[in-house]
DNA sequence: TCTGCCATGTAATATGTTACATGATTGT
DNA sequence: ACAATCATGTAACATATTACATGGCAGA
């Protein structure tokens, strides 16, 4: 039940067609929760239906007009709740854990590349982070990002602080909140390198002779 | 396509029925792929029928008897093509990091509550790994599983190595697979705990005020 | 016999994925 | 007119979750 949550989070943080969510799901909320844009626009559907979101401009309900949505009280009651809800962690599930098992039962054959280039994705995705953590939220005394300095393609910057948000140190409370969920993602990242690396190193030792994936360079 | 590949995964390891491949999916191969009854029963059903696995004492094909599966060399073999497989890893899918920036929005009331709780269930998760750590995989001098000492409710150990696998350092190459299968789950873990006891270090210093959690003992 | 548990399964629903379809707008 | 792209949507399928149904077996 977390994607109708995610669409109203986006909406509440900035208005939006079901194209540019689908956009947005592919930048900053999609660092934690994906979605397609068929799975968008059958929720926003959904969403409309319950009353709690709701579509402006609702002219020409023509086929390939642009249609915005705005989340309607309602629905930030609803978000609320259920920001206050419980849910237990998912248990792990992961395909090359799972491959891993598999290795050890009917040989690694193969494997070491995909550990390789899992690597370099991961790799490729921490310094992402670590741009964005640079762009939006250095607090130090350093070249931080100017109020109306380049947001930049990719990543969309943190959205505008409501007026009501005490402006505390450098960070508002939001701002605090939003930095906190990019170092998981950091640590994650961060994480899986490192494993990965522990992993490889392991496999260039490995009794059973060199990894067989293409020595070259 | 991954519940396929640990069902053979695990019944390479093993030959069981059902029943017996849930209760270790709720243990060893569930730590990174966990999967229903229901599931697995469908899955066997289904791979039976491609010829992959097949039924052993397959007399009385009443409903309340108890079925066990082995699997076929063309399970093994659909097996190790799928370890060479490529897959990417999916983006994360985290409904307590979409919670905290839905917080960002609508306020943290009850969040700090649920970080609290989901810090003690990795702490848990944490310990219960090192434990089989300890039991399974313990390298050094120290007092390490002896071969034929307590197999112990709860995860299974290793599989008895194969008589193929060479015997090198103190783990076989089998063993040293599933130990960094393990390390990943520990390393996830204490990612997890460490950044929530972050996170609420963070919040018991916010400017908004304490953390709304009962403040009991 | 009745209860509880073991074991296998069906049904309904929810969610996610992949492929394709249709109309609108803009630039050439 | 045409192609490319924007934008919304349908359809079919695959996977996952939840609830329930059926039969066997063992012990009070």
């Amino acid at each position: 039940m977390s994607l109708p949550h995610a669409i109203l989070t986006a909406l509440l943080e900035r208005p939006s067609s079901g194209l540019e969510l689908t956009r947005r799901f592919d930048r900053s909320i999609g660092y934690f929760w994906s979605a397609t844009h068929q799975q968008i626009y059958r929720e926003l559907g959904r969403l409309e239906e319950s009353g709690y979101i709701r579509a402006l401009a609702p002219e020409q309900p023509a086929r390939g007009r642009k249609k915005e949505y705005e989340v309607l009280p309602a629905g930030r009651d609803e978000l609320t709740g259920w920001v206050a809800s419980r849910e237990d962690p998912k248990p792990v599930r992961d395909p090359l854990l799972l491959r891993m098992r598999a290795a050890a039962v009917v040989g690694t054959d193969g494997l070491p590349v995909e550990l390789r280039r899992h690597l370099a994705l991961h790799e490729r995705q921490l310094a992402e982070y670590r741009d964005i953590e640079a762009r939006d939220f250095s607090t130090g005394p350093g070249p931080g990002r100017e109020p109306g300095s380049t947001p930049e393609p990719g990543p969309e910057p943190a959205p505008k602080s409501a007026p009501r948000a005490p402006q505390i140190g450098g960070l508002s409370e939001a701002d605090r909140l939003r930095h906190l969920v990019l170092r998981a993602g950091i640590d994650l990242e961060r994480m899986w390198v490192q494993w990965l690396t522990e992993a490889l190193r392991e496999s260039d030792t490995a009794p059973v002779g060199g990894p067989d994936g293409t020595e070259s360079s």
